[in-house]
DNA sequence: CTGAAAGCGCTTACAG
DNA sequence: CTGAAAGCGCTTACAG
């Protein structure tokens, strides 16, 4: 066909580097620098490439400019999902730092499977990402390896171990929980239930779990195996479980029921007031999160804050600095959950 | 140094097709149709490829290859925020989709800001998606511009307009607003107000508004300029709202208020129950969305719910028709919302 | 079915 | 400050 190539392979079509070169009278290279390093390059030139560029409609070609500079600027997050508004807040954050940094953000959803997950992050290292955050510590440790072997900065978000082998950017769930459950037993409670979400592949419910236990057994208590209802984070499974605990006799009624999210704690609210019962007369309840209708609820939700965006924005912070090379490795950063005390949990009564 | 190259520059450090390559004793073009094409290997080469492969735990360089496939598998969605979760859900449903194909998707987030928009949009372009999808018409022209001239599909989402030059895959707001103005006006409602959030750079906003409007002019009704509150999507905003509104004579108080969204009217309804009001004894009033806490709560609210995963889905699948080259351009789908008639709006009592 | 080699669109070490 | 040219890691038209 015209000139020049040997072999037909059809570009992109786009409008490329070399022809803004060729309009500005200037030769590659210095189009590159007038755009990645301005201060190499003279005003003068630097004016007539910009406007060539412009004139040109010139996007550069970021597969080629990535192969060539061996930088993405690609940074990648998995999460179990979007559909629950703590990981919604926590990209929302790290996708505002990356994006002023001139970083893209991959987003991938495990859906609270581990495989589904590593698969996410394989494709994303595919693609170069320079970074990698990733909810929680339950994943395969083929993706710890190959972010280790590949040496790609990564933080794990929303749980925080101080003896873990990863950058943790979260707080402290057990903690968080034995905090709670520590709260409950000073307003004079004994008897204790739990509604909580799944704790399949999921660390963090783990370890709350663990953190009632704990407290719980360093004031002589436990809580049998009927005691927790574990089911999926809605409010019908929260009112469901309520409706079902109350059932009982009432010497055998926990006095406490302890939640392990802000969903759970509504919809057992709720299915109390179609009862009758009401909190803190009847029973006491605590939720985690702190939604914003847990507060403007009645009675207002005992519950635990945590701010789910700053861990984003941290997130990122630690990361980029990794990528900008001021530190080896990301630091870890505890958030440190704020204990809502309201009305729905108060002393215990009778016996 | 070593052998060959001239100029030194370094590689990534990571393996390479090459390497891969060399290991099973073929040339890099086998390594490239053993995965790509593996119909045109041979079941004992494509064997040896793959093994020397995951033995030297080989990921292929993205970047490489769309450089020469002039492929990316990248495809780009931007919304206002993640920090509503109707976003949130379409953003979930078109991930789901994304990657069940093989592609990895790039998030953006406008803030309702156009010019953030046709920044992240230029930033997608340039890492070359291969589609689009956003939210809403309100976009400065240059990005459809943009997208036009670059033969880019695209999908406009949550909004859906017949007369659009665009591929809409949403619903129509002016409508199920006009919908649920007469659902209110056949229950003998003659005075009205509502609660809503900013139109500013809303598009969806504005047509809700002009639904109510033409609803209530058949009607011969009109909405003064005081019985619009408008400010942020908070409980606390809808709280405050309806206060204010109830400080009115009685007989200047709207019998019937129409919000924007849910937690609009749910912050109406904390606002109502902590003065005594009733609904629907002393007033009606109706939401949009049908969040997970509105038909639980009492009284249950009326409103009228979006399939939001749905229309990502939708969305997904669309772009991906277009990519594959089984259709020219996006085709438009409309979502019909489905009104929700609970107990928060009645018979318009007295006069 | 397989290989040699050109080319995708940039960046950058080198030389001036 | 600027340019010529090699090279980033793949894919693919061509030839066999």
């Amino acid at each position: 066909m015209a000139a020049g190539s040997k072999r037909a392979r059809g570009g992109s079509g786009r409008v490329k580097l070399e022809e803004v070169a060729r309009k500005a009278n200037v030769s590659t290279a210095t189009v590159s620098r007038a755009f990645n390093e301005p201060g190499k390059v003279s005003e003068e030139v630097r004016q007539r490439v910009k406007d060539a560029a412009r004139a040109l409609n010139w996007i550069p070609n970021a597969a080629g400019r990535a192969l060539a500079s061996r930088r993405t600027h690609i940074a990648g997050a998995i999460i179990p999902t979007l559909d629950n508004e703590i990981f919604a807040h926590q990209i929302s954050g790290m996708q505002t730092v990356f994006s002023e940094r001139g970083f893209t953000l991959f987003l991938g959803c495990s859906n609270y499977d581990p495989d589904e997950g590593l698969r996410q992050a394989d494709a994303m290292l595919a693609r170069g990402v320079e970074a990698l955050a990733v909810v929680g510590e339950n994943h395969p440790p083929e993706l710890f390896d190959a972010l280790n072997s590949r040496r790609i900065p990564y933080v794990v978000t929303y749980s925080y171990d101080k003896l873990s082998p990863h950058p943790c950017i979260g707080f402290d769930n057990r903690a968080a929980f034995d905090r709670m459950t520590h709260h409950l037993l000073s307003l004079g409670h004994r008897r204790f239930a739990a509604i909580f979400q799944p704790d399949t592949n999921n660390d963090r419910v783990r370890e709350r779990l663990r953190g009632i236990s704990e407290a719980l057994a360093a004031a002589g208590l436990e809580m049998a195996a009927q005691d927790l209802m574990m089911g999926p984070s809605t409010l019908e499974f929260g009112a469901a479980s309520f409706a079902s605990l109350m059932t009982r006799a009432v010497e055998a009624r926990p006095t406490a029921i302890i939640c392990g999210n802000d969903n759970l704690a509504l919809g057992a609210l709720m299915a109390a007031r179609e009862s009758g019962l009401e909190a803190p007369r009847d029973f006491s309840i605590t939720g985690f999160d702190d939604l914003a209708i847990s507060s403007r609820f009645s009675p207002g939700l005992t519950t635990m804050r945590v701010d789910n965006q700053q861990i984003g924005i941290l997130a990122a912070n630690e990361l980029l600095a990794v990528i900008a090379g001021e530190q080896g490795q990301a630091q870890s950063r505890e958030i440190v959950p704020v204990l809502k005390i309201r009305e729905s949990a108060g002393k215990a009564r009778g016996r």
